[in-house]
DNA sequence: GCCGTTTTCGGCCCGACTGTTTTCAGTCG
C-alpha cells in the first residue's frame, strides 16, 4: 500500500513550497491532498483505478497526474524539482517547536544552515541571535524546542494525556472563580495520539487563573502565560506533557469549546459555512454583524449553521459536515450501550487474578458476561494453556457460572494463528469453546502476502468467531503488520467472523478508518479490553471512542447483545 | 492548486502570544 509514503511526498512538497515562500493557497491544496490519502484506509491504487480518486473534493487534475504518476513510475517528477532547490534535511528544521518556514529560509541564506546539527551550532556560535529579526530570547525558545524534539517521542497516548488532563482539570477546580471545564483538543476527539492536552475554563480573570496554572507544582516549563491562555510543560507520572489552558467568558463557552476541540479541517469547514451565511465564527461565538447569536452553547453554533449536533469523535472532516446537514448523522455506539467485554486474560495465563475476580467486576460495571480469553501454548511467554489445561479451565468456568448471579462467564481462548494459518488448538478442542478469538503473535514482520494469507486461513475455520488486534500495531512502539486490510475485512464479512477492537490505548487496533471500512463492508466488530488485571477493565472507553470514531451504532457491536443474541450469533457460524 | 446558489477568474478561515518591533511578522493551534 502506497498511501502512506505517498501522503508524505504531497507533505514534502507543501515543506519545501513553504520554505520557498510559494503561494499559500497553493501550499494548503498539496496539504489537503496529503491528509485525503493519509486517512484513506482503502488502497490509493485501486480509488485510482477505480476513478473514485477523481470524485473526492479537494482532489483535482494536477493532483491526480501527480498521483498516477507516483502509482506508475514511484517518483514524482515535481516533487524530486523541489528537492533540487534546498538540502533535504533541512526539513527536518520544521519539525522544531518556535521555527516555521520563514525561519528555516532565513537560517538557510543567512547562515548556510542546512540540518538541525547546523543550527545548534550557529545558536552555539551566536550567529542565529545576531540575524535580524531574531535575538538571545529567539534563540532560548529554539534551543529548547531542539532540545524537547531530541527527548520527545512525538505523540503521546490517550492514557498519558487522560492523566495529564485529569491532573490539571482537578487543580483548576479547586481555583476560586472558576466555573466549566472541558478537555478539548485531540483529547476530546479521542483521536489514538495526542499532540498537546487542551483544556478551557470559564472564568472571569484570565490572567490571575493562567498565573495559578503556570504556577502550579507539577508544572516544569512555562511556554507563555497571557491574558487569556497559559501553555506549559507539566510532569506526570509517565511522561512530560504539553498542556494548554485557556481561560473564556461563560458567554463564550460553547464556542470556545467547539473551537478548541478541532479537528483544525471540521472547523474550517464550518467557518467556510458560517461565511457563506454571511456569518462570523471564532472562538468568542457565531455572529452576525456584530451581534452573537450562537455562544454559550455549543451546540447551538451547530444548530445556527443549519448542521445536526456533530459529536466531538466524527469531527475530523470525513463525511461528517455533509451527514450533518443532511441529517443522517449515526447514532454513535456508547459505554452505556456494552453489555460485555470479550478479551481478558487470568491467571491461568499471564493476567493477575482469576475468573471468578474478573466475573464479579463485569457484574460490577453493569455487564451482563464477560469472556475468558487466555492465551494459548505457542505463546509460551505468556504462559499458554495447554490443550490439557484449557480444558480443565472449561470445566472451571462452567462449575462458576452454576454459582453466579446476574453475570455469566463465557469459555474462550485467545488462539495463536500459527506460522501456516493453522491453528494452536484443534477444531475438536475449539469446538468446546464460545468464543474464540484468533490473533498474530509472531512474524509480525513478515510479508503482506505472508501475514495476510494466515488472517484469511484463521477466518476460514468454523469455531474462529473474531481476530485479534488484527494488526498487530504497538502505539509509538512497533509498527502494524503490512496486512492487505481491505481483502482481510473483506473475508471477514464473507466468513461471518467479527474483528476485534482492541480498546487497550497502545493498540486501539483496529484503528478508527479501519472500524468504519469493517463496518461499511458490514463486518461486526468485538470490543475487548484485553484486561490482564479486574483495573484493566476499564479501558473499554478507548476501545467505545475508537469503533465510535469509525461511525460504529449498536447494531455494530457485539458487545451489546445479550448473552442469548450472542450465543445465537455465535453459532451461525459453525458446522 | 481547487472550485463555483453572487465567480470559469478571483477568491480561498480565525485569533493569541511572543519577540523584536516602533506598528508587525512569524508561529502556533
Amino acid at each position: 500500500m502506497k498511501n502512506a509514503i505517498l501522503s508524505e511526498l504531497f507533505n514534502q512538497m507543501a515543506d519545501i513550497m513553504e520554505i520557498l515562500g510559494e503561494d499559500r493557497f497553493r501550499i494548503s491544496t498539496y496539504r489537503k491532498v496529503a491528509r485525503i490519502i493519509g486517512d484513506t484506509p482503502a488502497d490509493i491504487e485501486v480509488l485510482l483505478a477505480t476513478g473514485e480518486l477523481a470524485k473526492i473534493p479537494g482532489v483535482g487534475k494536477s493532483s491526480l497526474a501527480k498521483i498516477e504518476q507516483f502509482i506508475k513510475t514511484g517518483t514524482i517528477t515535481a516533487h524530486k524539482q523541489l528537492l533540487t532547490k534546498i538540502p533535504p534535511k533541512l526539513l527536518e528544521l520544521l519539525a522544531i517547536p518556535g521555527i516555521g518556514p520563514k525561519g528555516v529560509k532565513a537560517v538557510y541564506e543567512e547562515l548556510k544552515v542546512k540540518s538541525i546539527a547546523d543550527l545548534k551550532r550557529a545558536i552555539k556560535a551566536g550567529s542565529f541571535a545576531r540575524l535580524p529579526g531574531f535575538g538571545d530570547k529567539k534563540a532560548a525558545v529554539i534551543a529548547r524546542g531542539i532540545a524537547f524534539l531530541e527527548k520527545s517521542t512525538g505523540r503521546i497516548r490517550l492514557d498519558q494525556a487522560l492523566e495529564a488532563a485529569y491532573l490539571v482539570t482537578d487543580f483548576l477546580r479547586e481555583l476560586s472563580g472558576t466555573g466549566r471545564i472541558q478537555t478539548a483538543g485531540s483529547l476530546r476527539r479521542r483521536a489514538e495520539t495526542i499532540g498537546d492536552v487542551d483544556i478551557l475554563v470559564a472564568a472571569g480573570k484570565g490572567k490571575q487563573i493562567v498565573q495559578a496554572f503556570t504556577g502550579a507544582g507539577f508544572v516544569q516549563e512555562v511556554l507563555a502565560a497571557g491574558p487569556t491562555k497559559g501553555s506549559a510543560i507539566i510532569q506526570t507520572e509517565t511522561a512530560p506533557i504539553h498542556v494548554d489552558v485557556r481561560v473564556v467568558p461563560a458567554e463564550s463557552f460553547g464556542a470556545a469549546a467547539q473551537y478548541f476541540t478541532g479537528s483544525k479541517q471540521h472547523n474550517v469547514r464550518l467557518r467556510e459555512i458560517a461565511v457563506k451565511a454571511k456569518l462570523k465564527l471564532n472562538e468568542y461565538g457565531l455572529f452576525k454583524a456584530d451581534k452573537m447569536i450562537a455562544g454559550p452553547v455549543e451546540e447551538e453554533i451547530y444548530q445556527k449553521l443549519c448542521l445536526d449536533y456533530i459529536d466531538p469523535l466524527l469531527r475530523e472532516d470525513r463525511g461528517e459536515v455533509e451527514a450533518a446537514k443532511s441529517r443522517c448523522l449515526p447514532k454513535l455506539i456508547t459505554v452505556e450501550d456494552i453489555k460485555a467485554d470479550f478479551h481478558v486474560h487470568t491467571n491461568a495465563s499471564d493476567g493477575n487474578c482469576d475468573a471468578s475476580d474478573l466475573a464479579q467486576a463485569a457484574k460490577d460495571a453493569g455487564y451482563k458476561y464477560i469472556c475468558i480469553t487466555d492465551h494459548s501454548r505457542s505463546s509460551a511467554i505468556a504462559n499458554g494453556l495447554s490443550p490439557e489445561r484449557l480444558a480443565q479451565q472449561i470445566k472451571q468456568i462452567r462449575k462458576l457460572n452454576e454459582k453466579l448471579k446476574g453475570v455469566t462467564l463465557l469459555a474462550g481462548s485467545e488462539v495463536d494463528i500459527l506460522a501456516n494459518g493453522s491453528l494452536d488448538f484443534d477444531d475438536k478442542l475449539l469446538a468446546e469453546l464460545d468464543f474464540v478469538i484468533a490473533a498474530i503473535h509472531s512474524g509480525l514482520a513478515g510479508s503482506r502476502e505472508k501475514v495476510t494469507t494466515r488472517t484469511l486461513k484463521a477466518m476460514d475455520n468454523p469455531y474462529v468467531n473474531c481476530i485479534a488486534h488484527p494488526t498487530g500495531r504497538l502505539i509509538g512502539q512497533r509498527e502494524p503488520m503490512d496486512i492487505d486490510i481491505a481483502a482481510v475485512i473483506k473475508h471477514a464479512a464473507q466468513t461471518h467472523t467479527a474483528f476485534e477492537v482492541n480498546a487497550n490505548p497502545w493498540r486501539l487496533d483496529l484503528k478508527d478508518t479501519h472500524c468504519r471500512m469493517a463496518i461499511e463492508t458490514g463486518v461486526k466488530l468485538a470490543i475487548g479490553t484485553d484486561a490482564h488485571s479486574v483495573a484493566g477493565l476499564a479501558l473499554m472507553g478507548f476501545g467505545v471512542a475508537t469503533a465510535a470514531r469509525g461511525w460504529a451504532t449498536k447494531a455494530d457491536i457485539l458487545n451489546t447483545l445479550s448473552v442469548a443474541k450472542i450465543r445465537s450469533w455465535l453459532k451461525s457460524k459453525r458446522p
